[in-house]
DNA sequence: CCTTCTTATTGATATATATCAATAGTGCTG
DNA sequence: CAGCACTATTGATATATATCAATAAGAAGG
């Protein structure tokens, strides 16, 4: 019997694991044996971080691999030159941290919590010992991968050729469908941040988010953003 | 016996499949056993693309895998508004086109020959196939699925943080390093693709390649170019 | 070898965006 | 609740880069 099948029938029996197994699609556990599962889960470490801590420095040695349980985080890429550059939001659900994997085990990229943070730590070890057994979960590792490939090439696409509008409008959009799955939503990052998202200045994006709300797209107020005309923003984004 | 001490001892023993097995680490194929390979090796199909032909278009069934055996290619991103954004280029033994595997088996990108190209086209079936087997197959593939990352994310930073000058050093250092593995080399691309690889325009593009020029740290005739101080170009590059 | 077509180069100008600076707002701490 | 520090906002200006236009240089074809 897989894992999946089990906790769809007894939706409490692993606690909140149904976040990172079930919840989104694909996930690296969906198709693990209940004993495979059990591999994982009871070596697992649950750690809490405040909002504002480093969960894992980019440079540092790949040792674990962080299932969401709750909360958000921003992962960024440190540039030699000091730079920051905002690759992408982390929620419930989300894996992360495991582009060394068979590369060079160090972390590409620094994470760190917007608010506080639930996470499991699970052994690189563990992965990689399943995944030397489990065709099954190496498939689902590829998938994930060419859909962060994927996303990471419309993401060039977006920073590299729009104009400063499309790309607010693009970071946005982001929120509003990947992130808070909602068109009213209070955010958890710095104008900075979203700028960072955007690959402007926090100066640009401002100017540009009152243009919007000047246009009646948007309405907002301090942290509560609320999407008023999905289709303009959509509009702008392509354009 | 692993097909690639075999090949290491008996080099011509499957033409020039070494250039695909054994001279770029990591290689999809290097863990395979021989008969494995064989698998692979007797559904292969050989074919040559003249100079402008297009191999894989955005948007068609991901049928086939394309191993390069020799010439050069560009790969690029089709945008929806109509411009391009140019990726990558793919030389022999590279692995292309597998963007779409496990997700929605379509092609994210176009591959255009820029010379004449010889491949094998291997079949998504027979390596599917081969991946549900050989947990060693699906670990090569995650490497290389890691390292297009680790890739894509240093393009992103390159891209959306350094200003032109950067870029156009980046671009040259790309070809010097990943490409032609020289100071001296004749390009097959056009200055609009080279443009493309570094996002801006051919005409901006151009007006940098001359300051180069003029400043002394490089030396181009038509499509020939030198490099004379390499460290001038990190130094750019880095800013 | 001349004509035609494409690609490359150079120059002048326009425009988007960053930078710098000043002000306003927000939240924390004693 | 006053004062300080940090973040956000707005405005003025500078600058990098794109755009447009004109010319030059190659490449292809009769």
């Amino acid at each position: 019997m897989f894992y999946y099948q089990l906790i769809m029938r007894k939706c409490a029996f692993y606690g909140n694991c149904k976040i990172c197994c079930c919840e989104k699609t694909p996930s690296l556990f969906s198709k693990l044996t209940v004993s495979e599962f059990e591999e994982l889960h009871s070596e697992r470490k649950e750690v809490v971080f405040k909002a504002g801590e480093v969960i894992f420095k980019q440079g540092t040695t790949l040792t674990h691999l962080a299932c969401f349980r709750s909360g958000m985080a921003k992962v960024y890429y440190e540039r030699p030159e000091g730079s920051n550059i905002l690759i992408n939001l982390i929620v419930p659900g989300n894996l992360t941290g495991n582009m060394g994997l068979y590369t060079d085990n160090v972390h590409h990229q620094t994470i760190q919590a917007l608010t506080d943070v639930e996470i499991c730590l699970i052994s690189i070890k563990d992965i990689e010992g399943l995944l030397g057994r489990s065709e099954e979960m190496a498939v689902e590792l590829i998938k994930l991968k060419n859909e962060n490939i994927i996303v990471l090439t419309n993401k060039l696409a977006s920073l590299t050729y729009k104009s400063m509008s499309g790309r607010v409008a693009d970071v946005l959009l982001y929120l509003q469908k990947d992130i808070y799955q909602s068109d009213t939503f209070t955010l958890s990052l710095s104008r900075q941040d979203l700028a960072d998202l955007g690959a402007m200045t926090k100066e640009s994006f401002i100017r540009t988010l009152k243009e919007f709300k000047d246009a009646g797209i948007i309405k907002i107020k301090a942290n509560l953003v609320e999407i008023i005309n999905l289709k303009a923003l959509v509009k702008i984004s392509n354009n």
